[in-house]
DNA sequence: AGGTTCATGTAACCCGTTACATGATTTC
DNA sequence: GAAATCATGTAACGGGTTACATGAACCT
């Protein structure tokens, strides 16, 4: 029994907050604004998310009121909440990972910049390059020998998937590719 | 409220029962062994869902314990649920299924051959890429300008999206291809 | 006789969904 | 002063995850 796991949802709220303190309103809102990012933007996940971070130390809010505002809650990370956070970007990118789907590696890497900086995003990447051209070929067998004939659109459905994953390959090569533009002129 | 939903692994159920009867193990052997369909073989998953169909008289388990086999339940479709699977299948593709993610969309359109025919199939696709083509220049033109800067892990994690339903696009074209060859050869 | 695979279930827990509720503040 | 927006919550429900439990049949 792990002591206590975090949801994407949760994940993704972490994210945000270490870029910048929000209410749970504020959340609300880039939740709603953001498409690609398919988490809702209802009263009843957020707040009680927000209540869960909060019990376990990761985040802190206090009431703000000033100059005639509605009350409002903003909260940030506390430091075990940025340790939290790191440690999940820190992840090694395993087999595992890649065949529960591209969500939760992409979230991770959507704040991995700003987590743990720049050069990690790149070993990051080379990582899932390297779980992806591992993985890809399985599934391009198991497509070629299907057990027991399936029907066109069966097949074209698990074409589309295999896909997907390509894509994400050659997506993260190019990323890989500009980040070490990036970093060539940066400090290091 | 809605009298009864139907979540995807209900879906993805009754469209391989449809197929074929099986057993609740015959189910989970299938999703254990079929990647890129992300559905939990787990025991705990998958019998109390058979219960619920079942509840429902979408599908219909009579045991069999013919010739020293252990027993077993294996399950079949009832007429009704049938017409359940088909009223899902026959769904217009609708901007908030493709907003939601291609898995829903991917998983109906995987039994679509076998519940409505090769013709409704190629209209799915068509439709398909109608969504597709209207929703994506937004996206685009959301990753132009997005609403306060965001990290380069930030902005390419959002461009993997957008790709990602490029690539579906694509694909839906390529597929629809694939249907009208099909199509003029096939008995119609 | 003992381990593996077959096969079905159940119970506790977590958490997201939906819907409802409340009230302050701004806007027209 | 009515409507819309800001802002936070709560309660019921459903269903998936994990883990545990059980036992028959098959293999060695």
């Amino acid at each position: 029994m792990k002591p206590q796991e975090t949801s994407l949802l949760g994940y993704a709220m972490l994210g945000i907050l270490q870029q910048q303190p929000l209410s749970g309103y504020g959340l609300r809102k880039i939740f709603a604004a953001t498409p690609l990012m398919a988490f809702s933007d209802s009263p009843g996940a957020i707040y009680p998310a927000l209540e869960r971070l909060q019990q376990r130390g990761l985040i802190r809010g206090r009431i703000q009121k000033g100059s005639g505002l509605r009350r409002r809650r903003v909260f940030k990370l506390t430091p075990q909440g940025l340790v939290h956070l790191r440690r999940w970007l820190e992840k090694p990118v395993t087999r595992e990972d890649v065949v529960r789907g591209a969500d939760g590696l992409l979230l991770r890497f959507s704040f991995m910049d700003g987590g743990l900086g720049r050069a990690h995003s790149a070993r990051f990447l080379q990582a899932l390059e390297k779980e992806l051209a591992a993985y890809i070929p399985g599934l391009r067998e198991f497509l070629k020998s299907p057990p027991g004939e399936m029907p066109l659109s069966g097949r074209l459905a698990l074409e589309s998937g295999v896909e997907g994953y390509e894509a994400l390959l050659h997506w993260a090569r190019r990323g890989r590719a500009v980040y070490r533009k990036e970093l060539r002129g940066d400090a290091l």
